[in-house]
DNA sequence: AAGCTAATTGCGCATTACGCAATAGGAGTT
DNA sequence: AACTCCTATTGCGTAATGCGCAATTAGCTT
């Protein structure tokens, strides 16, 4: 298999340089001279300036006051703010979910954190169904579902009390967390073994597994799982299904984070429904 | 005024059209083809292609599934998220708040939303002997300050609840809000006209005048405002300083905005009292 | 004030990126 | 299914562009 043939297509050599710079000085943690952003691409210190100039003059970069070297500027910010990224995460993840409900037979969900709620932003049907799952756009209880808890993994007893607020929490089901601290306690579970359940704490005769989507820094914005009527989704298959889980979170993960594979790279052996 | 001398120094003429190409995809609500790219920079078909593909490269422009147009890729979100853009905000915003303080000769403060509270980011001191500390650092509630409600202002009743917590907020002083149906009340009005007081209904003795800081699209990014011991805040001065206050919190934010004024643009004409 | 380091500018050559034109890939039409 | 039109992609030669070198300026330290 011709993994990857020699750079067919070429690039824009000054424009290429210039995204690195972008990447080295989002990643520095303090601002960067010209010096070492000339070491960092190998170039003469003119061209860094240049290309520097140029960033700046679009926003990219800027400097802080009085200083040369350089930092972020407003314009990165503002364009990421404007964009509607939920998309993304759709588009890079629903390969992976279709793949998700194919492998276990059960419907998948993605989920991100709206507020209090989950929102489920996108799902995947069990059996060749082509039409979107009815729970997509639908909101649920942070606290009391898989996707929720996945959203809640890094958020430690004081940060819950602040978002869920003093008073008691709604009991849904005879299972249903109501106490803090012990959703404190379940939460770091969660996020020490990387997945989280729902045992009908929420719906009746519902169980559900879902795993944190992070990306590169840590960072959780999303959530992936599995749902499935409690008589077929015996707990014997929680360690199987949470390991397919966690996996396919991972790989959306590492999509999102990381620049490699935007392109091709599509697992082609979805099934066609 | 010479406002501005010729392009003295050079750009990168690719590097400039790579940015152009992000900021035109950032802004459209749907995806860029490839021909619209090149209209927009004014270039052949392929130039346009080999600049997209630079960027698609490196993460920063991506394919929807299937599709040969353009959207923004994961890069730009990921550098955004990981920066620490608060610096920025301090950074923009420190000449403007300066100014503010001297102008109006109280101690004034910039401050962002951080969950339930409103945090102290940066302060400039009056030349007062009494006067309000610098609190820099300092969490405040976001209900019951001057720079809470400011934050606020676009938070609807129905948020108001969720964020807040059905439980009765602590009454910290004769005046404090209690009541989330007030509260809404008052961000609308704070909405409209502007800007957010505080008559002492955080800590007795303590009058604040706020202003939302919005950026580009309206959101709001932090706020700006003056804090006074109530004696010499009298009512009778709320207008001017209203005025001032918003007059800074816009300059804010059309610096946030912009592209044009990273580096130098001190805003020198300022009225000076 | 001198001396050092780092940023900025001028300049000329070689590389790079550009436009043109040819090719490939898809979607719709007859 | 063959044809057609539209858009994406590739090849190529040229000249504009961006690069490195070296000179100049700016900001600091001694």
């Amino acid at each position: 298999m011709p993994a990857n043939k020699a750079p067919q297509v070429p690039f824009i050599q000054s424009l290429d340089r210039g995204l690195m710079i972008l990447e080295a000085i989002a990643l520095s943690k303090h601002p960067v001279s010209l010096g070492e952003l000339a070491d960092l691409l190998s170039v003469d210190r003119s061209s860094a300036f240049r290309l520097a100039h140029t960033l700046r003059r679009r926003g990219f970069l800027a400097s802080p006051a009085g200083r040369k070297d350089y930092i972020l500027g407003p314009s990165m910010w503002r364009l990421a703010q404007q964009y509607d990224w939920s998309n993304m995460l759709i588009r890079v993840a629903n390969q992976h979910l279709k793949l998700l409900a194919t492998q276990i037979n059960e419907t998948a969900h993605i989920a991100i954190r709206e507020g209090k709620n989950a929102l489920f932003i996108d799902s995947a049907d069990a059996n060749h169904v082509i039409a979107v799952a009815g729970q997509t756009g639908e909101l649920v209880p942070l606290y009391c579902t898989a996707h929720g808890k996945a959203l809640l993994a890094d958020t430690e007893e004081q940060e819950l009390k602040a978002l869920l607020g003093p008073g008691p929490l709604r009991k849904y089901t005879k299972n249903t967390i109501t106490n803090i601290a012990a959703l404190a306690k379940d939460c770091s579970l969660i996020k020490k073994r990387g997945y989280a359940t729902d045992e009908a704490e929420f719906r009746e005769e519902l169980r559900c597994l879902a795993a944190p989507i992070r990306v590169e820094n840590g960072m959780i914005v999303g959530s992936i799982g599995i749902s499935a009527p409690t008589s077929r989704f015996v707990k014997e298959r929680y360690r199987s299904y949470a390991e397919q889980v966690c996996k396919v979170a991972s790989d959306i993960g590492l999509t999102l984070s990381s620049v490699e594979q935007s392109t091709e790279q599509e697992p082609k052996e979805v099934v066609a429904g």
